[in-house]
DNA sequence: CGGCATTATTGTCAACATGACGATAAGTAC
DNA sequence: GTACTTATCGTCATGTTGACAATAATGCCG
């Protein structure tokens, strides 16, 4: 690695975070609006610098945590990938690692008058972003999209436990698409490895109570690690 | 992003490059001998610092170019992910940032004997790596399995044209299975959007010649562009 | 040249997966 | 109860996959 005598050049690094869920069947993107130039007043993602001995999840769990003010993140957090650090900030090169979030819907702590405001946004109306967040946003986007198909990461944006409504309606956000609930029904319970039944679901829903399941114990993340599970065979999203 | 007042953490950022490629049936990855403290004599990944006003991939292709001795790297390069900074170099902090290159089999040239000697090694017989390079590999093996999935870069590790056959060798070599012929031939030659026929080859192989293809115009990449396409159905590898 | 070995390519067939959609089940709202 | 709503099961035609037979087109060797 390195060879070179003369002292390696030194970046700035930051974390981003692409925090999506899904709220009332709209995929939804957790953005704050800058209060400092460059970008001030504009939306940007949730993120900050990473601090000396602190590594790449571990930071973007961190300024996620401090920018919504929630202690425990639900979900689930992995790498996007690093852009950068040639001319994507105004003030200079700055190295960023994307991350992505999907998770549950959780409320987001109101910041102070002096602190960024984080909300979530849907998806499908995010106005212009700061920096090169809109390419970020994009990647992530399709990211999410590609996971659903042959991971059992969907479940990452229910709860604990789910009817496969609720996870078809996730499918339906992320993918942008309507799925016939019959055939995702076969689908989604007939995967060997993806889901596992509990018990059951009354509620004072409209309609016929459903069945509520979780993930199965293979696909369920294990001490902290990402969960390499995969479905097989893929439930692959409609392509015209 | 940014908002806190001090002067943010600044971290020295290597590239690094799993540079594999297809040898007489056998999968293998570029590594280079270290001549210098630490892990000395080890095999490490080839890779170096970013310079200042560089960005990530331009990097790691440079550092590859300088380290082969080849001027025009062929194939396919990505970036496969970050790793660190945290406690992966016993220095001090660094922040790598992983490349995988899937590329034809390319010659290395020698290097001085000041310099760092790249040469190409079958992965299953790789030995301890310098670093968490062993990760790292690891993490670009299964990258490059999946990729061969659902994407057509399987032909990034063939020339511009290739029989049925020289391609299925890859599939082999990758994922460490055989496959039918005859099935991989239906499979490749009818996937829509994959693969385009070329003209004949004769040569003197021992068999019937083989039909030469190349890639399908939707699955080049254009102008630098990475190419988003993707195989539909996938080509799924054998679990069991 | 004729036969043999070798690889390529085309088919066939049963098992399985998918998309479209009908039919039933089991609740809530009135 | 009746109407409405959602969940779940079933059916059927079509497409995909894995296993494997058959044929095609060469080089090699005597």
């Amino acid at each position: 690695m390195p060879e070179s005598h003369p002292a390696p050049e030194r970046f700035p690094v930051t974390v981003d975070v692409v925090a999506l869920t899904v709220r009332d069947g709209e995929l939804n993107v957790l953005l704050i609006t800058r209060l400092i130039e460059p970008f001030r007043g504009k939306l940007a993602l949730p993120g900050g610098f990473v601090l000396a001995g602190e590594d790449l999840l571990e930071a973007a769990g961190r300024e996620l945590a401090e920018e919504t003010g929630v202690e425990h993140l639900p979900g689930h957090l992995e790498q996007l990938g690093s852009y950068g650090p040639k001319g994507r900030d105004p003030r200079g090169d700055v190295l960023t690692v994307a991350h992505l979030l999907l998770a549950p819907d959780f409320p987001v702590l109101a910041a102070g008058s002096d602190a960024e405001q984080a909300a979530w946004y849907p998806v499908a109306e995010v106005p212009e972003l700061a920096f090169d967040h809109a390419r970020i946003l994009d990647d992530a986007l399709e990211r999410a999209k590609a996971k659903l198909e042959y991971s059992p990461l969907g479940a990452a944006f229910c709860g604990e436990e789910f009817t496969i409504a609720q996870l078809r309606a996730v499918y339906e956000a992320v993918w942008g698409t309507r799925l016939d609930p019959r055939n995702f029904h076969r689908k989604a319970t007939g995967t060997p490895g993806f889901l596992e039944e509990a018990g059951r679901m009354t509620t004072g829903d409209a309609g016929r109570p459903a069945a509520l399941f979780r993930l199965a114990p293979e696909a369920r993340p294990t001490a902290g690690q990402p969960t390499r599970a995969v479905l097989n065979p893929p439930l692959m999203r409609p392509r015209d």
